[in-house]
DNA sequence: CTGAAGACCTGCCTGC
DNA sequence: TGCAGGCAGGTCTTCA
């Protein structure tokens, strides 16, 4: 389901809605997905204080009853979801954890794919985790830069849209906002990156934030299976102009848009405006 | 070391 | 209608 964007936007949801909320059991209903699960029974009694995110993965910080934060963190795979629903409501399909609280609310995790996992820190060891120090800068944050992002691609021996989806490169920018980014930027996905001119680096890191913003703003993107907290689709969808319009006219220049599949991976552009 | 390919899973769509 | 094949937003492991 996810990259930044939508990430970001089930966060801010999930922020909303379970913040505050005090755990008062936790169910599993196999023993893991991606990878075991850790100990969930550490969080029975704690306080959810704030939701938030690094890279694609969830951070709900939690405060336990004998004091002292808890991290539990939380990456959606291709097709995790979170919903808040009643405690009474049954199970769905492909659901395979359920955080009950005590207001009668519960916080439940689907994921049909289960390439989702998670895992129990505490702030300093995740800090020292692998999953948090295999992360590069966030797309939107000052660190991220046109002389940082240079300065990587002439040091790197691969195309551009690889590239740019390596988390130690830039964080976030998954296989759609890699095609979209390229696209606006004029930034042909296949050109090697140490071939780029600065001016174009420059123009693709901020084709990259305005791109992931937009998406962000609109809610995510609506493909597939990706629905906000409150089961509201995102709306990003309808503005691509190369993800998934293969053949289609480009929305700039009328050439058909092509696809292509680079390292594994489906790529649109637009032949015309990307050089 | 680097970079590409394979693997992990299930569901859905297309075409025969 | 049924079924095989291809495809899907991520990232870790394996191989060259």
């Amino acid at each position: 389901m996810p990259e930044l964007p939508e990430v970001e936007v089930v966060c801010r949801g999930l922020d909303a809605l379970i913040r505050g909320e005090k755990i008062e059991a936790v169910i599993t209903f196999r023993d893991g997905l991606r990878y075991p699960f850790p100990d969930f029974s550490a969080l029975v009694g704690a306080s959810i204080e704030q939701v938030s995110r690094r890279s694609k993965y969830i951070l709900i910080r939690c405060v336990l009853e004998e004091g002292g934060p808890c991290l539990l963190v939380w990456h959606l795979g291709m097709t995790g979801q979170f919903h808040v629903l009643p405690m009474a409501e049954e199970a769905g399909k492909h659901e395979h954890v359920r955080f009950d609280f005590k207001s009668g609310k519960s916080l439940r995790y689907r994921d049909a794919r289960r390439f989702g996992y998670a895992g129990v820190f505490s702030e300093a060891s995740w800090l020292q985790s692998d999953w948090y120090l295999a992360l590069g800068p966030e797309p939107l944050s000052p660190s991220f830069h046109a002389d940082y992002f240079y300065a990587l691609c002439k040091k790197s021996n691969t195309a551009i849209k690889p590239l740019m989806m390596q988390a130690h490169a830039v964080v976030g920018v998954g296989n759609i906002y890699a095609s979209e980014s390229l696209f606006q930027a004029g930034v042909h996905p296949k050109r090697m990156a140490k071939r780029i001119a600065y001016r174009r680096v420059k123009a693709l890191v901020l084709a990259i934030q305005q791109t992931l913003s937009r998406a962000i703003d609109a809610g995510g993107s609506s493909i597939s299976d990706f629905v906000q907290v409150d089961g509201k689709p995102g709306y990003f969808a309808h503005d691509f102009y190369v993800y998934g319009r293969e053949a289609a006219p480009c929305r700039r220049c009328s050439a058909q848009i092509k696809r292509m599949v680079q390292t594994g991976r489906s790529t649109f552009y637009c032949p015309q405006c990307q050089r």
